[in-house]
DNA sequence: GCCAACGTTGGC
DNA sequence: GCCAACGTTGGC
């Protein structure tokens, strides 16, 4: 099942240490660790990851967030230490142990999809993400995944298209390359 | 076990 | 910065 992973691209300071995490960041390391998630349903959610499942990179609390990328579970959930370092920003005295964190792997940049677009589309009206927009993990749909690929101008069965078609940007950049499927 | 108070997330 | 949604805490 494909999921959506919201991180924060502003910085912001917490216990001294800054929690942004971008999908450039993510490319630059190209597998990531995904700490932090404090919360029994995102963590239900984590626990249900499997190796190789795709996932959307969102980015959250800022001016306009959006999907902005793919990626794949490298790594299925495992104990995230971090809850038990009382200097780390993710430490939990309560739940020492319990948390878990995956890892996943860069797959592509994907022209942004604003938050206001998905809610724009009918066949996204179900979207987890939409229904509960405070949940930082959560499940997409098959169908939910390919048609947020559409919009970001991706041919599902092409995917490795997307990675070129993203990082080369110039021939691209178009609002729907090729795709007349656009509602509105 | 109910529910009011409070804290956090995250869009706007 | 405001506030709606919603999770958590704690009194009873």
């Amino acid at each position: 099942m494909p999921w959506l992973l919201k991180a924060e691209p502003d910085s912001r300071i917490v216990k001294g240490v800054d929690v942004k995490y971008t999908i450039d960041d993510l490319e630059d390391e190209q597998v990531g660790h995904w700490e932090g998630i404090r919360n029994h349903e995102a963590r239900k959610n984590l626990l249900a990851m499997k190796e190789g499942d795709r996932a959307f990179f969102y980015r959250s609390n800022c001016k306009q967030p959006a999907i902005v990328g793919t990626m794949t579970i490298d790594k299925e959930a495992y104990e995230d230490h971090f809850a038990k370092d009382p200097k780390h920003p993710y430490y939990d005295a309560k739940h020492t142990g319990k948390w878990v964190m995956v890892d996943v792997r860069y797959q592509s940049h994907l022209q942004p999809i604003l938050l206001s677009e998905l809610r724009e589309n009918p066949k996204l009206k179900d979207m987890a993400l939409l229904k509960r927009s405070r949940l930082s993990v959560t499940p997409v749909t098959d169908d939910e995944f390919d048609e947020i690929l559409a919009m970001a101008g991706v041919n599902p069965e092409k995917p490795d298209q997307e990675a070129s078609e993203a990082e080369s940007g110039e021939e691209t950049k178009s609002e729907s390359p090729g795709n007349g499927t656009k509602k509105d």
